[in-house]
RNA sequence: CGGGGUGUAGCUCAGCUUGGUAGAGCGCUUGCUUCGGGAGCAAGAGGUCGCAGGUUCGAAUCCUGUCACCCCGACCA
């Protein structure tokens, strides 16, 4: 592409509202315009990223026996509401009405419509094992979208929905599934990672995330090299201590903390560590009561497994103020457990200490040398927090490392959930109607970009990993008005690039030298060229690798198999 | 939805407290000089000050309402 007949436009200060690094980028590089929240426009480079991402995409789940179609975005309200999801999904489900007054709805996911084609073409078992995947725009009316593509309202995704007349079959799909997003992510050349995750609302026996990994990520990963174990945060098991606990060796006492109530300050006004503290949240119980959790001072609550103990309320709500002190006889912050009335379940961690501080029942006033049995009844015990770096690894291979990434990808194992509500069923080997098994894959096409630029990135702007670069080499023509040799130079050498089979963009535009390097910078091509009047009079032009930043000078006439060089050995690392 | 904040030129923002008729930088146009890391000088174009009411001789500025957007909390690819 010639550069001097696109418009193209960057930006050199950073827009007020983009909060993260990706956002930042996409908006300065010109990739993508906002329209309003959480809805963009893609412009013509950031385009052609999407759409090698899409490719790969493509490409591996067509590998992997998938089967593309393209499903409508405009949904009738009467498969949703077979489902019973119509009233069940919420303000995530954006309606529209027709002029008939029918309902309808924007689709946020494609179970209902996947089942309803399903159900009338799929008849016999000899039909399956089927997977049908899309490449579609979805809509999910996010009550904030932020962070630019990371958390879009309207978003392009890759779902895939397999059926199956039995587990086994769903088992073999899902596995290769799962290896067909492993090759995805490393073929786009991105760091990321799988893990076991909960699956939530979709329901279902087995899910794996994807995350890709970033600093700015908005999950917490748990991982271990020694045993390969990797779990989202949310579902790391923290493992019970194995050292018994000690016996009590300091006398209960109460002592006045007027001005403490957090565990922080609590430990800095008494000089003892968090982890010699005992914290209890009060949270709203299933039988309409409160419940009292127990944790180490340095230790936070899981809400997915405070979630799964029967007495505690779905979703976790902490109780009022005036609900903890009515209860307790104590305001948030001096709640213990010596005399405690409510129920108590504590975590294994903070069942594991002895002589601990922790709140009295009293405004203004918390115990030490407190001691499980002896001062308290011993709770019932259970895992309620969160894991932390250096925790044992529920594999057994050493330590947990916690990291942080981006969810790009997820896949469930949906069973009959869907197809049962639906009546999706085909005849089996003895003519018996099945419903069938189902399981459903999801790439968030569009995430990938924003988790790209997050992952890949320097101070001048976008560093893209190969596969996903709007361009393959970027080619800049310095001084083209003083010098007809070095035109002729950057002429043919685009003829020679182009003609190998390499996308490049060839900056023609009458700019000054230093806005060329700038903006190459910001955009992220992988290799730089740069014609100028120097190097064509020796014959040569000037290579620069975007992420090193390593130099080298190449004769005209090799730089067509160079480039291919550095592409090839690119791709195999 | 609850809490906080912001709406002034394409972008980043000043002006608002204390009403007097619109500003800067970047970007854009033209010319000249420049030209190896977001040039300099000069001349320009561009704004119903989010919208609607109100107060006032006079409103970007004060009041009321409204809309949009952004940030903090629970969900998700």
């Amino acid at each position: 592409m010639r550069l001097s007949q696109i418009p193209w436009n960057t930006l050199k200060e950073t827009p007020a509202d983009a909060e993260v690094v990706s956002h930042q980028l996409l908006l300065r590089a010109g990739l993508v315009r906002r329209l309003t929240a959480g809805i963009f426009t893609w412009m013509p480079f950031g385009l052609k990223v999407l759409r090698k991402v899409e490719a790969v995409v493509r490409e591996e789940m067509n590998r992997a026996g998938a089967v593309e179609v393209l499903m409508p975005a405009v949904q009738p309200a009467e498969l949703w509401q077979e489902t019973g999801r119509w009233d069940r999904y919420g303000d995530l489900l954006l309606r529209i009405r027709d002029r008939h007054e029918r309902d309808y709805c924007f689709g946020p996911t494609h179970e209902e419509v996947i089942t309803e084609v399903a159900r009338r073409e799929l008849r016999s078992y000899r039909q399956l094992p089927v997977n049908y995947y899309q490449i579609q725009t979805k809509f999910r009316d996010e009550i904030r979208p932020r962070f630019g593509l990371m958390r879009a309202r309207e978003f392009i995704m890759k779902d895939a929905y397999s059926f199956h007349l039995d587990q086994a079959s769903l088992e073999t799909t899902y596995q290769a599934m799962a290896e067909a997003y492993a090759r995805i992510f490393r073929r786009l050349g991105l760091r990321f990672r799988s893990v076991e995750a909960d699956s939530g609302e979709i329901g279902g026996a087995r899910s794996q995330e994807f995350h890709v990994l970033a600093e700015s990520g908005e999950d917490a990963i748990a991982w271990c090299d020694g045993d390969s174990y990797a779990a989202n945060i949310e579902m790391a098991a923290a493992l019970p201590p194995s050292a018994p606990r000690p016996d009590p060796s300091a006398a209960l006492a109460k002592v006045a903390t007027p001005k403490s109530r957090s565990i922080d300050e609590v430990a800095a006004e008494l000089k003892v560590a968090p982890e010699r503290c005992v914290k209890i949240l009060v949270v709203e119980g299933t039988d309409g009561g409160v419940v009292a959790l127990a944790l180490r001072g340095d230790h936070s609550l899981n809400a997915a497994k405070a979630q799964r103990l029967s007495q505690v309320k779905t979703p976790l709500t902490l109780a009022s103020p005036e609900r903890v002190t009515s209860a307790t006889g104590a305001p948030t912050g001096f709640v213990g457990p010596v005399g405690l009335r409510v129920p108590l379940i504590a975590d294994h961690s903070a069942l594991a200490i002895a002589d601990f501080v922790a709140g009295a029942n009293e405004a203004g006033f918390h115990h030490t040398g407190v001691n499980w049995g002896r001062d308290t009844p011993v709770p019932a015990a259970a895992d309620l927090r969160n894991v932390v770096a250096g925790d044992p690894s529920p594999g057994g291979g050493g330590a947990l490392a916690i990291a942080r990434g981006i969810e790009v990808g997820h896949i469930f194992q949906l069973g009959d959930k869907y197809s049962r509500a639906m009546n999706a069923v085909v005849l089996d080997e003895d003519g018996k109607e099945r419903p069938t098994i189902m399981g459903c894959y999801g790439i968030g096409v569009s995430r990938i970009v924003a988790a790209a630029i997050e992952q890949n990135h320097d101070a001048n702007g976008i560093v893209w990993p190969g596969p996903m670069s709007p361009f393959d080499v970027t080619l800049l023509v310095l001084n083209p008005k003083n010098a007809e040799a070095v035109t002729a130079a950057a002429e043919s050498i685009y003829v020679q690039l182009s003609g190998a089979g390499l996308d490049v963009l060839l900056d023609d535009r009458d700019a000054r030298p230093g806005v060329k390097f700038a903006e190459a910078d910001l955009l992220g091509v992988p290799h730089r060229l740069v014609v100028g009047d120097r190097g064509v009079r020796e014959g040569l032009v000037e290579y620069r690798n975007r992420a090193s930043g390593a130099e080298e000078k190449v004769a005209i006439d090799d730089v067509g198999k160079f480039i291919l060089a550095r592409l090839s050995t690119a791709a195999a690392a």
